[in-house]
DNA sequence: ATAATTACTACTAATATGATAGGATTAGTA
DNA sequence: TACTAATCCTATCATATTAGTAGTAATTAT
């Protein structure tokens, strides 16, 4: 029970969009070189995020890619529940046609249970929480580094 | 981000033997007609979970597995951390040297959050609730049967 | 024009997962 | 002792998923 690459990628673009709010457009080359990920593999990322509203982009030179909400306003169930195609944590439990036991199932209600949990977890979590996490971070840092 | 069938086959596995504690040892192969498993695939499942001392074996004719302590003192966190190799829902969690970034991530924080959450909601279920909810599902499927 | 960017499509390599196969070992029973 | 039914052990296989690459087309500012 891992969480995929894409959502991390995917967590981890957002999150530098995020941080660049405001200030234009951002190249997913230098989101690539920031944050050490493949630019094609982002590329690929960067596909379903648009088609959910969650991102715009701008095509030709000196375009990019920018937050379509403020940071504020977009949480990180939205996005992982994106990547990884559906919270739920087994097949059974979106669609119960997949398991003939189902009805019997008592192990099932509780993975069903931990999957909402860990929605509610997600949501609770935007990502101006991820930027302020990120400043106090740095900070730490800063002060670590003197 | 799904459960492995390892871990689900376990549970439904220890749930069986949870339902026959004290009735002395249960085979495999029983379970494996009752739960819809095949057998084979069941012997592997049981190798980590005598392992760990939460089932105990008898060998030969007439032998079997039961469960080595009582339903009530065996929870859903250890069966399926075990199965599941660990509820670190990224690799950087428990080893931090496999990614450079650990200082600097923030997302890495959520995720060892929201697996510890897993973790406490896994372990506050007993195989005595499971057998519980067993009983309960099933007195509903007598009454909507007749 | 041209250069730099996103968009699209196909492919590949590696890994993990689910499952099977077959025999070795153990122990009860006749 | 021979037989049988169970666990134990090791290897293998097939499939699916995941992560990542490659190349080209479309778009747009300069």
């Amino acid at each position: 029970m891992k969480i995929s690459t894409r959502s991390r990628y995917g967590s981890r673009l957002m999150l530098e969009l995020a941080l660049n709010y405001g200030k234009g457009p951002v190249f997913l080359r230098d989101i690539a070189k920031n944050e050490e990920i493949s630019e094609k593999y982002l590329s690929q990322i960067v596909i379903p995020l648009k088609a959910k509203g969650l991102i715009t982009s701008f095509r030709g030179m000196n375009g990019g890619y920018v937050l379509a909400k403020s940071p504020s306003q977009i949480n990180l169930r939205e996005i992982v529940e994106l990547l990884e195609g559906g919270l739920e944590l087994l097949g059974c439990i979106g669609n119960s046609s997949t398991c003939s036991r189902v009805a019997i199932c008592v192990t099932r209600d509780i993975w069903d249970l931990v999957g909402k949990k860990i929605a509610q977890i997600l949501e609770s979590v935007t990502l101006e929480d991820l930027i302020k996490s990120h400043n106090l971070k740095n900070e730490e840092a800063m002060i670590y580094s003197i």
